[in-house]
RNA sequence: GUCCCCGUAGUUAAAUGGAUAUAACCGCCCCCUCCUAAGGGGCAAUUACAGGUUCGAUUCCUGUCGAGGACACCA
């Protein structure tokens, strides 16, 4: 029998072929194949028949008749039929699905990765924070949903960057500056000088003491030493910022999160880039003078009212150095690029896709693409927790980390649609029962690992077992999920929603603990053990390999 | 007021335009002489409202209502 490892995208192929020949003339029409939710249905449903009727004016049931004598044989299809409608209704042969134990002991961790990306050049920008605090909880959901993305967009074949990109010189970094100054010099919260809009955080205090006791701080991207001196506002600022990063790097890494590249704002403006597309956009003639500033006609691109560029203070407002950056994005080479932040940052889009625009150097309308997460409330003992920088409450992603631990922190805030609004539950994301989704799926994992470990055998010997023996209702149920996993990494990859990986992994553990409640593995027959432990090493397999995506760990014991 | 997003069992959430809308939690009833009961098996319950497009709509379009967010020469 030929090894067929995407049968989704093998029925696919057969069902064009036969389309070519009944409907030549509607060749171009898309072909769908699906997983019908009822096991009645088949193991894959075509709905070809149907879409055809009206332009062929034929019944949809004498369409998949036609379809059905055309398509090509194959040993992987063991039923057709004609259902309900004018679905066309494929089962799959039990040999054909008992395979993919074989390709997924062969395939390893290499099991799920496909070439959707033909690995091409992708850069996913996340989490972005600047240098104004520790991460909150917001934060947390767009490093986790960024860095989940990252992990599902090279599994399907992209070559994969992820960048961080901040801001070190605007409004925001003069009020930690002076923040953190007032603090060396002994100034509180608490005096009536403190400005309205300073930070407030005990952190500034922190900082400012290392900065007098000229600490040297080391972050990921940049490393500074502190003068001591609290009349150098130079030097309190990068050293400021130079702490707080390396704070956001401590957080980030207990999270499991790493970059390949960060870029500043400051950079942009030192190599010219900011004055650069200034005057490719003056002179693209989509610039205009008005009230002593200098305006930028994103109406010409959709936007609701024009924006000012350059302000009457002669200082450039956000959005440009973000067409710069976006600007150097696109010399860099990338394809695709994917901007992972808080919906409350959307109005941006519109600006910075005008921008690029009206530069008119062939970057397409929807570059860049846009992954938004709605808000994070967090909730603790049934209250909800406020979440303000400068008043100082807070919940930094590190407390929940130390609280909850990196598995359940990251499961719950990727195991969710980014559009949707989420409440974190630290208590529900603690508790180690039922209600809580990641022990669930990482003790499926564990029980395999331990009757794999009682059993004591080489794993890989089990690449030879006589798979035609698992035919029982729950194996074969476990082997099309296995099966699924391709797809899955195909879905969430088209719609860059992770969370399709977190839905997979519940049904996958869920297939498996029935079959373990159900069956025992350790019997005494040798070709039926070996049989059954190939299917649960394979599965536990594709759950190391999600868990991976996801960014969490497949313990071996619980 | 304009823009974005959401509205699905009592609760929290799934569902590439498909057939009888899927899970978990809560509630009730069962299952450990067993490779981990952090498990399994059952019962009950859902698409905010009104139109439209379609052979077919939770999904797409329009409107209404409701929750959240964004609407600076802030980032």
């Amino acid at each position: 029998m030929s090894v067929v490892l995407n049968f989704k995208s093998h029925i696919s192929e057969l069902f064009s072929l036969a389309l070519r020949q009944v409907a030549p003339d509607h060749a171009d029409v898309a072909i769908l194949i699906e997983r019908p939710k009822l096991a009645s249905h088949g193991d894959y449903a075509c709905n070809l028949a149907m879409q055809l009727a009206k332009p062929l004016r034929k019944s949809p049931r004498e369409i998949a008749q036609a379809l059905i004598a055309a398509l090509p044989k194959s040993d992987v299809i063991g039923k057709i039929e004609i259902a309900g409608a004018g679905f066309i209704n494929l089962v799959l042969t039990e040999a054909a699905k008992q395979q993919i134990v074989h390709a997924v002991l062969h395939a390893g961790a290499g099991y799920g990765h496909i070439h959707l990306g033909m690995g091409r050049k992708l850069q996913v920008e996340f989490v972005s924070a600047n240098p104004t605090g520790p991460l909150h909880v917001g934060h947390g959901r767009g490093a986790a949903v960024g860095d989940c993305l990252c992990n599902v967009l090279h599994a399907a074949g992209w070559n994969v960057t992820r960048e961080f990109y901040y801001n070190d010189a605007g409004v925001q970094i003069d009020n930690l500056m002076r923040s953190v100054q007032l603090r060396c010099k002994g100034i509180t919260p608490q005096d009536s000088s403190w400005p309205e809009d300073g930070y407030r955080g005990d952190y500034i205090a922190d900082v400012a003491r290392a900065y007098m006791d000229r600490e040297t701080v080391e972050a990921d991207d940049q490393h500074f030493t502190g003068e001591g001196d609290p009349d150098d506002e130079g030097a309190i600022r990068r050293f400021a910022v130079a702490y707080l990063r390396r704070e956001q790097d401590l957080d980030l890494r207990a999270f499991n999160v790493e970059f390949d590249v960060f870029s500043l704002e400051s950079q942009l403006y030192r190599d010219g880039h900011v004055e650069n597309v200034v005057q490719q956009l003056i002179a693209s003639g989509h610039t205009y003078e008005q009230d002593n500033a200098l305006w930028l006609r994103t109406t010409d691109f959709g936007d609701d009212k024009d924006r000012v560029m350059k302000k009457s203070d002669g200082g450039y407002t956000y959005f440009v150095p973000d067409v710069a950056y976006h600007l150097e994005k696109w010399k860099r080479g990338f394809v695709r690029v994917i901007n992972e932040q808080g919906a409350d940052h959307h109005s941006t889009i519109t600006r910075v896709r005008a921008g690029l625009q009206a530069l008119n150097v062939g970057i397409p309308k929807g570059w860049p693409e846009y992954v938004l997460h709605q808000m994070v409330t967090v909730l603790k003992n049934g209250e909800e927790v406020k979440i303000s920088k400068r008043a100082g409450s807070y919940v930094t992603l590190r407390d929940l980390i130390d609280e909850v631990g990196c598995d359940a922190t990251r499961y719950f805030l990727a195991a969710r649609h980014p559009d949707s609004q989420l409440i974190f539950d630290i208590d529900l994301a603690k508790s180690k029962s039922n209600d809580n989704p990641v022990y669930y799926i990482q003790y499926a994992h564990a029980r395999i690992s331990t009757v794999l470990e009682i059993w004591g055998g080489e794993r890989l010997s089990l690449i030879n077992a006589d798979v035609s023996l698992l035919n029982g209702e729950y194996e074969i149920a476990l082997l099309q999920h296995l099966i699924d996993y391709p797809q899955v990494i195909e879905n969430a990859a088209m719609d860059l929603a992770p969370h399709h990986v977190a839905f997979y992994l519940k049904e996958l553990a869920a297939a498996f603990h029935s079959y373990y409640n159900a069956s025992r593995f350790l019997v005494d027959d040798e070709a039926t053990k070996c049989a059954r432990l190939a299917l649960i090493a394979a599965a536990a397999q594709v759950m190391k390999n999600g868990l991976a995506l996801l960014g969490i760990s497949a313990p071996e014991k619980m």
